[in-house]
DNA sequence: TGTACATCAGTGAACGCGCGTTCACTGATGTAC
DNA sequence: TGTACATCAGTGAACGCGCGTTCACTGATGTAC
């Protein structure tokens, strides 16, 4: 056994290293942002010299983009999935926002990190993760056309739709990071929206199931 | 004349020094956010020794709160106006959504501000807009109850519905901020969808005017 | 299997710099009489 | 109006500290033979 940090190859032991400074960087960010932390309290948490850092990433923002790309990864595949299961829910609303949900308390740095970097990261950094967002609306636009739920849409209407769609629940994944004590409330609270919004806000009643 | 910073009485120039911080401030806080910045940073552009910047504010997160009052302030006083002038619309839509552009039009740094300290800034900081926008979203679903224009709902729902509409025009406003040259296209995608949203996604068709 | 050499993750000293905050101060403006 | 004193916005020196980055290094792991 040994010491945790010294056993395995070298390559391993590297990526352990690698590891660690992305939680550490993800748990230093948690309480203001990239942009306010340093590398040398990255190192320190770590338990690295400071130096140490530049054998794993160039900078702070290069740091930065591994963690967005980290983050994409596990929400595509996340989706991915909740799509190949789709057509098994008969309501689309109840199926995915939970999923959604249970992914966000799973990753909470992560899509801490992301709403945070969102608004608040460098360039390239709110460049890469806005990409990824369109990248996951123009699939969410595909799917909405395949299914044949808006056959009246024009496919710019449609495009609008997944944006509308998308970026309600970027919202709701941020208030669920936000405070994750109230996130059955925030769940309830989202599904209703997320039904007055695709039925249609002014022909639906309260309390009407759909 | 004279200098034009030598001129008035010692309040008038206290008070504009205060008004040079918080210009300072919004200017370099634009390419991070206020946690990024320092208050020597802050002081060399305003052109005052940094012991200076404690005359007028405790620290910068002191600056930051201010900063939150003085952008919804203006906010305030424009989405009173708007609702005073409401019923001179035929379309609330594209009454409204224009009027927000405007005043995004005009107050950039604010907004970046606000749109950026809501996710990144310090707690203190994130609480105050919560607040904010909480209040505002509060006096929309009064409007909106007392308008008639939701019968049907209960008062929970109300406040469901004005809260959909408060996020969907703080998505709109930051898109807005993140990228100014693209106004009239974000506010056209902008109106169909908020249509969309308003008149119920499913029963809407592409191109039908309201 | 044993040996000689290459690789390279992590070390530790050193650098110049900007940071927030303290302190005693200056001198123009304001006020009381 | 003139004088004596109070106020206080802004000054400037000083402090100890953490910063990113450089550099030559160490020594365990990996590889070629």
């Amino acid at each position: 056994m040994g010491e945790p940090g010294a056993s395995g190859s070298r390559a391993e032991r590297k990526e352990r290293t690698r590891r660690a400074i992305l939680d550490a960087a993800l748990a230093l960010a948690a309480d203001s942002s990239l942009g306010a932390i340093s590398l040398r309290q990255v190192a320190k948490q770590v338990g690295v010299v400071p130096t140490a850092f530049y054998r794993h990433f160039g900078s702070l923002e290069l740091l930065g983009l591994a963690l967005v790309d980290e983050s994409f990864r596990s929400l595509r595949l996340m989706l991915l999935d909740g799509w190949r299961h789709a057509p098994e829910y008969r309501d689309v609303i109840d199926g995915s926002l939970p999923i959604v949900a249970q992914h966000v308390r799973e990753n909470r740095t992560h899509y801490a990190f992301i709403a945070r970097e969102r608004t608040a990261g460098s360039p390239r950094i709110r460049e890469a993760i806005n990409h990824e967002i369109e990248l996951i609306t123009r699939e969410l636009a595909t799917d909405i056309a395949r299914s044949g739920a808006a056959e009246h849409y024009s496919s710019t209407d449609i495009a609008l739709l997944a944006d509308l769609v998308v970026s309600f629940v970027v919202t709701m994944a941020e208030r669920l990071v936000d405070d994750p004590d109230a996130e059955a409330q925030t769940l309830d609270q989202a599904r209703t929206q997320l039904r007055m919004l695709l039925v249609g806000a002014l022909n639906w009643r309260s309390r009407e199931p759909l």
